[in-house]
DNA sequence: CACCGCCCTGACAACGTTGTCTGATGTCTA
DNA sequence: TAGACATCAGACAACGTTGTCAGGGCGGTG
């Protein structure tokens, strides 16, 4: 900017103008400091800008993820974007791989570079160490899991509600002898929705069997040897709901080695890419994830302007797509 | 700082050393100052750090994708981020959806952010816009797609020689006849693999039919209509060959709605989740996403390390994944 | 003609850090 | 005991920008 200033001939706070549409600099000035700009392949520092500026903002939020690479997330991250993308301000993403540590670690990492907002799938138990964040003010937005310990902002599906829709539909098709593979009990979203299954089985006056309940697989291939398992026992379920995408694609994996895609009943949360295309198709409790984040990123900001305004937890419609794997009846 | 400072009774430099693990700082005084850092919640500000600092270092990459929300770009921003954490590095991703002119605001954008480094899945038809940010220094490593018209480090995949063996496959097992749905003939990908089906074509002295060719479906429901109308010709080919992930499912859609996924032979370019789950099961060209993402990432930071080594084009491996669709013999 | 006010521009300090240099204290050696 | 040296702490300027304020020039008004 200095070069600039010396080439245009005028003074720093000049070219500042000129670079920021400040109104209030003669035409001619601002022609020759952008030509000099050019000249030079000036470009603004907003590092620098940012130190200074008055509303100390980076224009940069943070988006704290299980793993940017599941289609769930990474949906969630393309929303966001887009929100974000309209007010000029960068994403950066990364992911949690369930690990608290890290959550407090990138939470941290956030912190200190001063990104505006921080949109958080939390993954430890507890967010109490927000507190300090919050205290000073910083923007922040949790999805897909409630909060823990701290009041923010949150976008969530009602878990609970929309897993006893799926399991009812399995028992408005006849059967009670249902199994449920779930992920890591230690997330909010596994523990309502294996409550929204309980709840379910309970209305419908359905025992749950506790060898047909599976919690704790971590990725499609632990859900599968799960479901080999499960299904492989003198007494299996005939039919199993899965607690999410990744684990219903493992499911469909077991299944399907063991020859029973068509005679036992899947439905499985979360929506999944082809999952209308597999044989049978696989019937859903499907979130709209992209949803999700604008709705996100659209509190994110407001917060930002409002900064005082209560907090709320805004729950999103979940949706039941039939497409075959759930109405298979019983034999 | 300077209320840690102001508390712990020290100067600020004291505390930057302390903050920073500067050795020469006696115990007692590390301990003093941490213990008013944690006490005043301290977070330090890595934007004024690295204004300072003299390597001028941001600690944030920028990864400009087409969709972070496409499974192939989620896993090499997968990469991307695992190699970048290692070093404390931040990564900011952006979508470019096929723009252009996206494409030179965005890497602006990441100019004036002073991101370290930039990796880069091109979208223009031509990089010279990029020459000035080069002579700068400024490190920068194009993935998926090769860069036109600048001389940069890149990671990408022989489109043309896989392509040519994918197609080859199909020849292989009896084809003749066979159809290419490609995506956006401006990108550099598309017409190498254009380009290798035409190689192969020629190998096998089968004619390449201009009814059977079909470039620019944009995504997967326009693939999928391309494919419904070259499908329903009175003389269809007996194989297609698809130049995309999207471009793929959109084709197996079509092929299904027809009835015909048993009996047109199909060889997709790209892997996708549950490829193999399909009936049949779709035999493709992959690359390893997450790998290029790795390798871009370890290429930037060589860079960063040495400016001035040459650049290099980088060819991934690509493997010839036989599933079941591209195993169909004629009839 | 004196005064006011507007428009434009620049000087200067400040944002929160770190690099550099100087200085104070203590320890060792000749 | 003097001098050399090592260790630790602080003063100060600087990074690239913007907020604040002051001032010069000019037109209009009383």
């Amino acid at each position: 900017m200095r070069d600039v200033a010396a080439l245009a001939g005028v003074s720093l706070k000049t070219v500042s103008r000129v670079v920021n549409r400040e109104p209030g600099v003669s035409e001619e000035l601002v022609a020759r400091v952008s030509r000099a700009a050019e000249q030079l392949d000036y470009r603004p520092n907003l590092t620098a800008s940012n130190l200074r500026r008055a509303d100390q903002r980076t224009g940069t939020v943070g988006l704290l993820v299980e793993d940017v690479a599941n289609e769930f997330f990474a949906s969630i991250h393309r929303g966001v974007e887009e929100v974000a993308r309209e007010l000029g301000v960068a994403v950066i993403a990364a992911s949690l791989d369930r690990d608290p540590a890290l959550e407090r670690d990138l939470v941290a990492a956030f912190a200190s570079r001063r990104v505006d907002g921080l949109i958080l799938a939390p993954t430890a138990t507890e967010q109490g160490y927000l507190t300090t964040e919050l205290r000073s003010g910083w923007p922040m937005v949790c999805i897909d899991r409630t909060p823990r310990g701290v009041d923010i902002d949150a976008v969530v599906t009602d878990n609970r509600v929309a897993a006893a829709a799926g399991v009812a539909h399995l028992l408005a098709h006849g059967h009670t002898r249902i199994g449920f593979i779930g992920g890591e009990s230690s997330l909010t979203t596994e523990q309502a929705r294996y409550s929204g299954f309980v709840d379910a089985m309970a209305a419908a006056g359905a025992p749950v069997r506790p060898e047909w309940v599976h919690h704790g697989a971590r990725d499609s291939d632990q859900a599968r040897g799960v479901a080999l398992a499960m299904m492989t026992t003198a007494d299996a379920p005939s039919a199993v709901f899965s607690g999410q995408n990744l684990i219903t694609m493992g499911t469909v994996r077991a299944l399907r080695e063991l020859g029973l895609q068509h005679r036992v009943a899947l439905v499985g949360f979360d929506d999944f890419v082809l999952a209308d295309m597999l044989e049978p198709a696989i019937t859903v409790v499907a979130q709209d994830a992209r949803a999700i984040g604008h709705l996100a990123a659209e509190l994110l900001f407001r917060r930002m302007a409002e900064p005082t305004r209560p907090t709320a937890t805004h729950v999103v419609p979940c949706s039941l797509v039939t497409r075959g794997s759930g109405e298979i009846r019983p034999e």
